[in-house]
DNA sequence: GCAATAGTTCAAAAGTTCTTGAACATTGAA
DNA sequence: TTCAATGTTCAAGAACTTTTGAACTATTGC
């Protein structure tokens, strides 16, 4: 009933760029970035990111991203939607997030059988 | 005599973002990027950097940071001089450097007995 | 209530990273 | 040649990271 899940997020000026830099440095979180760059109008649901991992190892990465700061996770439902934390990012490291988008854009995508998706497949991902 | 050390740096191309960001996620590493940067005239030698840490430990540090092309080691008599691959990492991922060292440049720095360093101090790690 | 959906937590195992000290290598200078 | 200076390599150990599957929680809809 009460829907307490709790969630801690670090406060704006707890966000160090050590611990977004750690957060980042690993393909599959930042994967997980390119995605979440390519639908920043729309919120995604774990449950998309599961070309890139298992339930399980996928709860553990946004959890990373979480703790540092990178995403904001709001539950609804049974659900968790994942957004860039774009506004808190750009206010503590100007241009950061930009240079990290800019460049995960033009790069493949690697998912977790090692080929590498489809700009249509990407697409698909994106919309779904 | 022939003074033919060995020390392999990435090609400019071959630098990833993986890989700087998994470099630059490190508090030591981060910091001597932040030595780096306040003197990006002037080459400075890994003895330099001795308030950071062991001398064995900065080592394996500036390797890692070679190794992912954040750096450039220049072997010249018995030292090493150490510089930013600054117009490497500019190609690559334009803007991303200059984001790192704005704020690293007004981070407090830490040093290896966890006490921080006033200006002057770093002042003189700088030119000495 | 029961089942389905969406995600988390736990413990174990495997792998990786970092620090340490001792031994080594290279260069330059007395 | 011998010494000091500067840094590297090696092996061991401690501490983290990541992946797994099984068990769990919370919510929604029937």
């Amino acid at each position: 009933m009460s829907g307490m899940t709790f969630l801690p997020h670090p406060d704006t000026e707890h966000i160090t760029l050590a611990n977004v830099l750690t957060a980042l440095g690993d393909e599959t979180r930042l994967a997980i970035i390119g995605h979440l760059a390519r639908n920043e109008e729309n919120a995604m649901t774990c449950g998309q990111f599961l070309d890139l991992g298992s339930k399980t190892s996928l709860s553990y990465h946004l959890a990373k991203l979480r703790e540092a700061g990178v995403v904001h996770v709001r539950p609804e439902g049974t659900k968790r939607f994942v957004t860039l934390r774009r506004v808190d990012l750009d206010a503590r490291f100007p241009g950061f997030l930009d240079t990290i988008i800019a460049t995960t854009r033009h790069l493949p995508f690697a998912c977790r059988d090692g080929n590498v998706l489809t700009n249509a497949q990407l697409a698909e991902v994106g919309t779904s």
